[in-house]
DNA sequence: CGGCGAGATCAACATAGGTTAGTGCCGGAA
DNA sequence: TTCCGGCACTAACCTATGTTGATCTCGCCG
């Protein structure tokens, strides 16, 4: 119904070699850098040793450029690694029979699709950029050792799987029962905070290479009527939409229109360990 | 909107103590009772050893009866062990501060939540049983030795975590962009299909005490809305839905109406174990 | 046996959001 | 520079679904 169709493109199969280094070996410029998403993400859900994230570090350089619209794996495919975003926008979205497509998450940057991934014989997803994205391809055996020796970094990864989930769930709560301009506030809100924590959102914008389209099979409405919502929102003075670069006017405002609570993203979570 | 109000009832505190045998005593009688839907469902993930079933069939004993609508772990609350379902359907549900609901999944025989709770301090939605369920809370001890030290259990576990999640995605999808009829029918195929594997379903009917009221929250459709839909699939001689039971007349066209595609359950993922 | 309450059902009406079919803008390719 | 394709935006119209409020059924309790 409102979802739309669209055409298929080629897979980007992602260059394993150079981003599988040697766990063992010393860091050899021990450089923290803070602006990590990886690491930035991980060390909000629990304090991270110095090594780890020199490790984290090294494990997530070399990223490669992909263009946008890109699939970086498909529904049906045997997961063979597990793919890290390091800048960009991502999502994973699930097409129906008639060609209609669904948008089910967003990957920003620090975001990894499941660790568990490997465990399952065929993706019944697929992952594909929006925008251009720089991404990292985790080798199976790579990710294992860092579940196996890494109990922190293990710790971490486990609750951002949970936050995944809890962030599905309110997405679902979102299509399913808020009108037209709450889901969109909503999500608009949801990504100022994700992208603020790992360093890729202002006090009050941020990049959004989303289009309208794209929002659409993302929320569930047609196109012209996010567009519909859209111009109301700014109508309201509530946001600023120009280009591809989103400024929230109206943070308050934009919040109590989506009831938006960040709770579900358990971002507290660190005090607990 | 859609979503229904409902009136808080009080928390049913699960007695822990009954359900936490010492794990390595060996099993006193080892009767490998293949109607336990926990161990059917594990082992449609993966092989098990006869010790493995035996364990499971040992921790699951001594369920507790459980009325309808009770509160199992409420939004807020810490969790304080992992709740698996033994009989009967419970759900997850979030509330809107408006006080609207929704529901984000079924939890049927065999279900357990999330098994990484523990790593959050405060659970982000409430686990309500629909029907009278039986119920077993396993302490977040005995969780820790299972996944430590069964590997072939931890994996069958991990495994149902993912295709939790792959469920939510396919509910998104479903409430996102499909009609009225079509979620009805998708839901009937999806626990036509979960509940067969843990031996509560023929083949063609089951029990389905979820009221209409509890469906409209579940499909993101009004009451009134998921009657009308009901009727019609009556009309159509699709259903034949009489007290609390629901048999499926004719199997091909409900699939047909839901583009239902198992494929996201995993079934088959033993095959590669 | 009578009354009560929850849930199912129905009808009449209201509206949020979908569909179709455009126009216009802009940026990249030739 | 021109052409073209993708995207934003608009208007007119349509329909699936929501809302309200009433009735009916049935199991349960006294």
């Amino acid at each position: 119904m409102q979802c739309e169709s669209v055409t298929s493109l080629p897979v980007c199969p992602i260059d394993a070699s150079q981003t599988d280094p040697a766990l063992p070996s010393p860091p050899p410029t021990p450089r923290f850098d803070v602006s990590n998403p990886f690491v930035r993400k991980l060390e909000g859900f629990g304090p991270l040793r110095d090594a780890d994230r020199a490790l984290l570090e090294r494990i997530s350089a070399n990223a490669q450029r992909i263009g946008p619209r890109v699939d970086l794996i498909r529904e049906g495919d045997t997961p063979d690694g597990v793919i890290l975003i390091m800048e960009g926008i991502a999502c994973r979205q699930k097409h129906r029979a008639n060609g209609a497509r669904h948008i089910t998450a967003y990957l920003v940057p620090g975001d990894a699709c499941d660790l568990d991934v490997a465990l399952l014989t065929q993706m019944d997803h697929t992952i594909t950029t929006l925008s251009t994205c720089r991404v990292v391809r985790l080798s199976l055996d790579l990710v294992k050792r860092l579940m196996d020796e890494h109990p922190a970094i293990a710790r971490s990864l486990r609750i951002s799987t949970l936050v995944d989930e809890a962030t599905l769930r309110e997405w679902l709560v979102n299509v399913g029962c808020r009108s037209a301009i709450e889901r969109i506030a909503h999500l608009l809100c949801e990504l100022l905070v994700r992208l603020q924590i790992v360093g890729f959102a202002s006090e009050d914008s941020y990049e959004f290479p989303v289009t309208q389209l794209d929002l659409a099979d993302t929320v569930g409405l047609s196109n012209v009527h996010v567009n519909r919502s859209l111009q109301e929102l700014r109508r309201q003075g509530v946001i600023e939409l120009r280009g591809r670069t989103l400024k929230i006017l109206d943070h308050h405002r934009l919040k109590s229109i989506a009831e938006f609570n960040a709770k579900y993203l358990h971002l507290g979570t660190q005090a607990a360990a």
